[in-house]
DNA sequence: TTTTTATCGATATGATTTTATTGAAGATTG
DNA sequence: CAATCTTCAATAAAATCATATCGATAAAAA
């Protein structure tokens, strides 16, 4: 399984089975059909079979796959095998609660240092070490770090992006609500949460005008 | 402008508008045409045009839309213009983030009191108060809460939308990495970073290949 | 063995979304 | 006042994505 052209869509579904399968118990049969993955997770079996069948080829008739080769498959096409590196930039609330999640080394992100206009801290709770943003391009330089996590304020998102990119960085996860101006070869995943809101609001607004009628 | 269905994609697509449109500066010209909003995201204008149509019907030839009511036009779409009250279980790091967020209000969002296992403290940082969860459906049916935010362990997130769901509520944001068993008439936002997180990872695997060639 | 059944994978169909094209409206300029 | 240039809006075309269908395969049962 390698190397196919991949749907956005396709891909954002992937973590979904992969943490699915992780979770299941020790002790459960060690096969499992896309059918029975659908059903738990509320989707469309030939849904899910398709893109199962984008990055493992492991499926047998009447039997499924097997989960073990299928988590692996998985973690494989995500890349989720090799680990990268990554910067923080904005020791704020949200700043740390990300660099306090357990959960990145999963999938394999490590966050090496975070950093901070003014920091109140040397050190993270977690022991990571925090630096003054001066040292932000260089710091990506020397550690080829190739992901910047951008938890500033709106007014200083772009300023981080441009020192970033100046320092060599290929990904940015972008936590500040506002569009980033940045080259093409430069991918920006926004982590908007007023999107998500708007989604949840007008479903209310909806929900609210049927009750009254 | 009214009560059209709207596509999630564009949906999704509104807050961006509304956000670059609010950060304008006070002083810039009050006309701004679809094509300039376009080139100042990065995004087609046709896309735009017809986004903003949805909403809106004050665009005109050679002037664009009047940059206010436009911004009024999709806040109202979007149902910003009347608070929706929500209440959030899991006061950990990432749930006190998101209690001193303040941006919130300006989507009409507004947090009531925060829930938790065994609550450390009586009122967060910003004053708002925590409760045992023992009193969460009480409190959701008392206030007649409409909206759950999630930010609980993943082994307890399923109980708490249980509860949620007992107390009345009508939509949960789910910050927790696992999927939610929910009828179907309470909508689920998943809030998951493990997607955005897979696919930076791809993007990034895929440029590590390209440079080794 | 043969038949039945569950499941995969491929192909086809349909829906949705994005992008391109074209025409009309209206302000600006000479 | 006519010509020109923007910009919007409607329509058409293309691309993407989701869903349905169907034959093939292999395990299990008869």
């Amino acid at each position: 399984m390698e190397a196919k052209k991949i749907s956005q869509s396709v891909l954002k579904r992937l973590p979904g089975y992969l943490s699915y399968l992780k979770s299941m118990p020790e002790n459960s049969p060690p096969h499992i059909s896309a059918t029975a993955l659908a059903n738990a997770l509320g989707m469309g079996e030939v849904q899910v079979r398709k893109d199962l069948a984008m990055v493992s080829d492991g499926g047998r008739p009447k039997i499924g796959y097997l989960r073990e080769s299928l988590i692996y498959d998985i973690e494989q096409f995500l890349g989720y095998d090799n680990t990268t590196d990554a910067v923080l930039i904005g020791a704020g609330k949200l700043g740390q609660a990300l660099m306090a999640y357990k959960g990145f080394d999963e999938y394999g992100l490590n966050i090496m240092a975070a950093f901070d206009r003014n920091p109140k801290m040397e050190k993270t709770d977690e022991g990571k070490p925090v630096y003054p943003i001066a040292k932000l391009e260089q710091f990506c330089r020397n550690h080829k770090v190739l992901m910047g996590i951008i938890t500033v304020p709106v007014e200083a998102a772009q300023e981080v992006a441009d020192q970033l990119i100046a320092g060599g960085i290929k990904a940015i996860w972008n936590f500040a609500p506002t569009h980033l101006d940045v080259p093409d070869n430069i991918l920006v995943q926004n982590e908007n949460m007023a999107t998500s809101l708007a989604v949840l609001s007008v479903h209310l607004q909806a929900q609210i005008k049927e009750e009254k009628r």
